[in-house]
DNA sequence: TATTTACCCGACTATTTTAGTAGGTTATTA
DNA sequence: TAATAACCTACTAAAATAGTCGGGTAAATA
């Protein structure tokens, strides 16, 4: 099983990415800023979920990355697929091969936990995160602080300790 | 979230030590040989399983470890808690402070994740498991290897090649 | 058409974790 | 007292993560 911070930055990325639609694309800078995340590392992110359909892209000024399907249809199963290799807890990928070829003892029981993951993160739409109060504040919250930007923010975290 | 070798490995360990626990203490060379890990490594993931109280231990000849309380009372959930920090899917150990010292956008959901694979893994015991086929044919199928002996496994591998 | 914006791509790198080694000490039993 | 097996510390190779860097290429605007 493996889900880390790849996983979890995709799936912020993509929540940013439907929380910000409404006004044209979204550059991968703005999700940088917003969510913290490294420019860089966004792009390696977005060529595997470009690759898996789940975001179309538009080149040039003013372009950026949109969701290539409405927001109850893209799930978070689908987005940590698209970045990890996959939701397996099984060491030996579903192969039944984990003990020299054979099948090790707690084969089915990975088997099972992998199938209870992958459902539960197979339920959540972006549509569901967005409306979700607790993503709402923390959405808020963000673009309150770009609007700042760094240096006041400063400024303000410098303030508070006194 | 973490779930790699290090849980499945003591998982499969303690379910080893819950199969052939009718004959006194199971030393961990027999586990060693049996489900093919590391004796050095299963001593590293026994002495975390000892102080979390999983096992009890016995020293000397004849010695070996233990399952200190009933398979029913013992719970995949605690043996993997036991050798990794934590079941935990997110990535700031539930301390809410994923974004420079702010909560993050997806933090709620991978709390929601964490909790939900805690629950799945809280309700299966060692005993559950002695119970299932799958498990019991896999443990038959070990205990015939280790009777027949490396050498003459490595033989009848080379046969069935012909 | 020049420039800017922003996607695109591959190679490289520091850090961390995993998985395993090595070498010893302590306790118990035969 | 010899053998067995737990116990303990430190070290290490390999892999994965989480980036960085340096260049492209395509599209829009001025």
């Amino acid at each position: 099983m493996r889900l880390t911070t790849k996983g979890r930055y995709a799936v912020t990325a993509m929540l940013d990415l439907a929380l910000h639609s409404d006004h044209g694309p979204v550059s991968l800078s703005d999700i940088s800023t917003r969510q913290e995340i490294s420019l860089s590392y966004l792009e390696q992110l977005f060529s595997k979920l470009r690759k898996q359909a789940l975001v179309t892209s538009v080149r040039g000024p003013g372009g950026g990355y949109r969701l290539s399907r409405s927001h109850n249809e893209i799930f978070v199963a689908q987005i940590v697929d698209a970045v990890n290799e996959s939701v397996d807890a099984t060491g030996c990928k579903g192969r039944s091969d984990c003990q020299s070829g054979s099948t090790c003892l707690t084969h089915h029981l990975w088997c099972d936990l992998s199938d209870q993951i992958h459902d539960f993160l197979s339920q959540i739409s972006l549509e569901q995160l967005v409306m979700r109060n607790d993503v709402r504040q923390v959405a808020e919250r963000q673009n309150f602080e770009v609007q700042l930007g760094c240096s006041e923010k400063d400024k303000i975290s410098a303030a508070m300790v006194d």
